[in-house]
DNA sequence: CCGTTGTGGTACTGACCGGTAACACCTGTA
DNA sequence: TACAGGTGTTACCGGTCAGTACCACAACGG
């Protein structure tokens, strides 16, 4: 056992200490629950212990926060990115974010949207987490019915709102039931969404 | 503070202790979450103790699970008494059924799922939960098919999924968004849904 | 050279966790 | 009357929780 054993990142790189913990309790929280995630167990897999962890959160409610806003921070760079990639083509785009989810479904890591998994786990209206989560899937949704009307289809915030709430059914089924095909099966249906959306009267 | 003090549920009647303590933990672990409860919280609140508590469930475990079969068994209960509301009218049990749940929706209260909150809080595949949460979500789902075929509906099953995972997305956005109005978009979804696969070529 | 800053290590607090032992009690029954 | 089973009460166990005090050390810049 050498002296810097952490469980799955062992970072005795030039990787400042903050960075590191954000990390491992991305990791952790996301796998295993928040609630079930305590911060030594953070603290020793990020390489480190628990009052540097305290020197740089304020408590395990801020770290829960920031661990959210992180996750939100990187699946708003991932749209930007769809956005970059398919300039001035948002149903190309939207495409491609309805395939990426897809993928994620027959992931057997993925234990859905971490800030619709916090939502479930915190259920106290004054947790500091609350905030994040609600602004993430504001703007979330924002941006699908932006990217529908883009796309010239119609009823843009009624088709978002049917393709949204089917892939959030979609990430907690692959958790309660399974994940077998349902990847396949919800592209098959958001397709037929999109299609009735451009055909429509 | 009388002698037996509950938190919502005072029950010196003379319901005996197992149904107090299912009953209790059902309201607690709905509203706070399981990991949040604590057992003697559960006893306390159902007017006994934590030993007794444990002389009728092995374990926190296993009084999860027990909550969670429990919740089931209400669910399934539910569907029972509309098939003997509509009989023989298949369309009517699943309206039903899609006006209950946009009832919920509505509902402050409302915290989801159960079962599904349930799978998100224990991602331990070998927890006694999981597989209630399994059987219970498989038997939803064959009902959902059971009944969109008996109703002469094209392609029940994948209507039954649509259906389904709407349902389901929408049961979670209320916790983590918001629930504005969303009981009646979620209604008008699926009629669209019903509508095109009653037409469908 | 000193002092500051960030980090790691250890030990601790007080509360709570799930779970158990031992005993008093109450109620029904024979 | 006597016994028995289910219940309530209290105290306790070892472990873990979030959070903190204190000190040692290493790197830095003057």
């Amino acid at each position: 056992m050498t002296p810097s054993s952490g469980v799955s990142a062992e970072k005795a790189e030039r990787i400042p200490p903050r960075a590191r913990i954000l990390a491992v309790a991305r990791e952790l929280f996301y796998r295993d629950g928040i609630r079930a995630v305590g911060v030594d167990a953070i603290a020793e897999a990020a390489g480190t212990n628990k009052m540097t962890l305290y020197r740089h959160f304020a408590s395990k409610d801020e770290l829960v926060a920031d661990y959210l806003r992180e996750s939100a921070r990187l699946a708003t760079a991932g749209r930007d990115r769809l956005e970059a990639e398919h300039p001035g083509d948002p149903l190309a785009q939207l495409r491609g974010w309805l395939a990426r989810m897809a993928e994620r479904l027959a992931n057997a890591d993925e234990r859905g949207c971490p800030l619709v998994n916090a939502a479930v786990e915190l259920p106290e209206k004054t947790h500091p987490a609350r905030r994040v989560i609600e602004e993430f899937k504001t703007a979330e949704r924002a941006w699908l019915v932006r990217v529908c009307r883009a796309s010239g289809l119609r009823e843009p915030e009624l088709l978002a709102d049917e393709l949204h709430l089917l892939l959030e059914g979609a990430r907690v089924t692959a958790q309660s039931v399974g994940r077998d095909g349902l990847g396949e099966r919800v592209m098959r249906m958001c397709d037929a969404l999109i299609t009735a959306h451009a055909e429509k009267r």
